[in-house]
DNA sequence: GTGAAAGCGCTAACAT
DNA sequence: ATGTTAGCGCTTTCAC
């Protein structure tokens, strides 16, 4: 367990002073350094295997090339992805990800986050955003670097990557109409989400565009994104509406649960009801029957939530307050607003979608 | 973004010295301290938002209670559960878990392993172990404080947890076997891979004690833990040896494959050949069928492996080489092994597994 | 273009 | 039980 070699050591082998061999492996400085001596430092330190001591470096530039991420539960498969895209861009930048799952659960949330703040992230990157949310508001107010991923919050205080929804849910209701179904209700996610109230309303407007009436279109709230909650509200929405011939779900895992309710009751999907999820997580190909379900780039979501917040770190860097910010409006009395980047999604049919049978189910 | 408060500044509070201040702060050092001042202390870090620059301390002390978690990928649905348990114990003890995926490649995990390093993590827990492995030697020579999670190495060189696969896999035969099947073969896991050897001899041992001719239980090695391996290797199993009526596999994925492969040829699980796959992977159940497979604790596997990592750092606090070793065998020639902690698992009986179908697949 | 010197915030000797 | 002092390894003025 020999020290590591510092930068000392680097210098003494290069035959110049600790400050040069600094700047000389500093790409923002190494223009004032020759490019002769700029070689020789490098090639010192490659070959003691110098690795700069980051906390040093921290201590002295107060920034730690680090990021907090903030999701809600790595086990749900929709955030594995999330976080490789997140790291594959922070780690080719020199920086590190600090992952933290708030299981949807304030304290522990607030908790993990004063941790991170404690272990001098330079920003941080939530997943977990509700759309009136405390301790974000709190953060912007203390001008805390933040990107939000997925979920926005009501305010547009921080910029936001997400998946564009409105369309998403607009191409599952059209596919189910296009099938023939006229009575499609919707397992809604939790409406403190901004995923479950812009996909409700989304579901809302589509269906009313094709004329259908409200009551063959009802919407049950679902108390959570979790195979749980999607069973309780699958079984009150076939006891309230047992004439529904299409479902279209909250996302995948309410659809599961949905799944599981119409095999309990004996109903056979999609013979006696069609059943659309949201996301395309891992493995809905393979479910009984595959999942038809809208496609959602959780990979490259990360990947551009990561971009964003590096952009802004870059920004903030020289001053002080600078908020990643764009400008809504125009005129001096613009108020600022956060960017919002949208992916395109787009419907993956399988099997779990077909015609409406003539008589069966109908209300 | 006003400046975050020092040791400094809590000490003026309390009207103490820094010295002091940092004593009272740390736990280790506060029986030197008389319980009035530690209690002002305290309170002074307290009122003043307090928390200590994990720079500082980490530049000062050398270590940084953060640990690094070297996986393959966290797209495959084992690891999620694994670093949640990692998270868990780790963040009760006020470490920090930095994760990184490997994706099995060996420049790519050598690479990250230097940037943790360089980040001055602690130790190491790794879940990407390969029988024979030149980083792990390595870092075993350097005295870098590893725990094993999984997957070990052919030599004993760090304190490993596992799942019970011996025992495992003689369950999912045996299951086999009272279902009535002669004919079961093994689509393995990699046999560079402890799990995928142990898995292996562990099935032949299993066939063999009940008496089953070798060529009556093939064993076929898939490239990878992954579908597309998978169905590969099945393919070549259902060329090579049709008469199967059973096949074991060395990882779900694998059996996923499997199962694709019986569907592309119009055989039927489990009607025309049982399957049993391994790990219990989250949505096993909710596969084509519900997967027979043995269930591995992820979750605390990982929590054990932070427990024995940390046990490990706390031990080799003080001094410098201490490698968390236990001692195989007595008397002074004995030489150090690394524990071994391996947890136990169950077979969970679902709908891929079922007696064989007289006359059919016969061989 | 390079060297000298200071200091980030903390803790571990060493006093007292 | 508490104060004094020094220094971890780095970057960044400030000189030259």
């Amino acid at each position: 367990m020999s020290k590591r070699p510092t930068i000392a050591d680097v210098a003494r082998l290069a035959g110049v002073h600790k400050a040069t061999a600094s700047r000389a492996l500093n790409p923002e400085a190494d223009a004032r350094v020759s490019a002769a001596t700029a070689r020789r430092v490098r090639t010192a330190a490659q070959e003691l295997g110098f690795t700069p001591n980051t906390a040093a470096r921290s201590l002295r530039t107060n920034r730690s090339s680090t990021v907090g991420v903030l999701i809600p539960d790595l086990t749900n498969p929709l955030f594995p992805p999330m976080a490789r895209g997140i790291e594959e861009v922070l780690t080719r930048r020199g920086y590190t990800a600090l992952l933290a799952n708030t299981d949807n659960d304030q304290a522990k949330e607030r908790t993990r986050f004063e941790a991170l703040r404690g272990r001098q992230v330079d920003g941080f990157i939530v997943a977990t955003a509700q759309r009136e949310h405390a301790l974000l508001a709190q953060a912007h107010a203390q001008g805390v670097p933040v990107v939000l991923l997925s979920r926005g919050t009501d305010l547009p205080m921080f910029p936001l990557v997400a998946a564009d929804d409105a369309t998403g849910m607009e191409l599952a209701v059209r596919h189910l109409l296009e099938l023939g179904h006229r009575s499609i209700a919707h397992l809604a996610g939790p409406q403190t989400l901004s995923t479950g109230a812009i996909r409700t309303r989304a579901f809302q407007q589509a269906v009313r565009a094709a004329g259908v009436a409200a009551d063959r279109a009802p919407v049950l709230v679902s108390e959570a994104y979790s195979v749980r909650a999607g069973e309780q509200a699958a079984r009150e929405l076939l006891d309230r509406h047992p004439g529904s011939t299409a479902i279209v779900a909250g996302n995948d895992l309410i659809a599961l649960g949905a799944l599981h309710v119409l095999r309990e009751r004996g109903l056979r999907c999609p013979q006696d009801v069609s059943l659309v999820g949201y996301n395309d997580m891992q493995f809905a190909d393979e479910f009984q029957p595959p999942l038809t379900t809208v496609h959602v780039p959780h990979l490259e979501l990360g990947a551009e939530a990561a971009r964003l917040l590096l952009e802004q770190l870059e920004r903030s860097d020289g001053q002080g307050a600078g908020q990643g910010l764009g400008r809504a409006g125009a005129g001096p009395a613009a108020v600022a607003v956060a960017k919002t980047v949208l992916l395109p999604v787009r419907l993956v049919v399988r099997d779990s979608t077909a015609a409406p049978q003539a008589g069966s189910e109908a209300g």
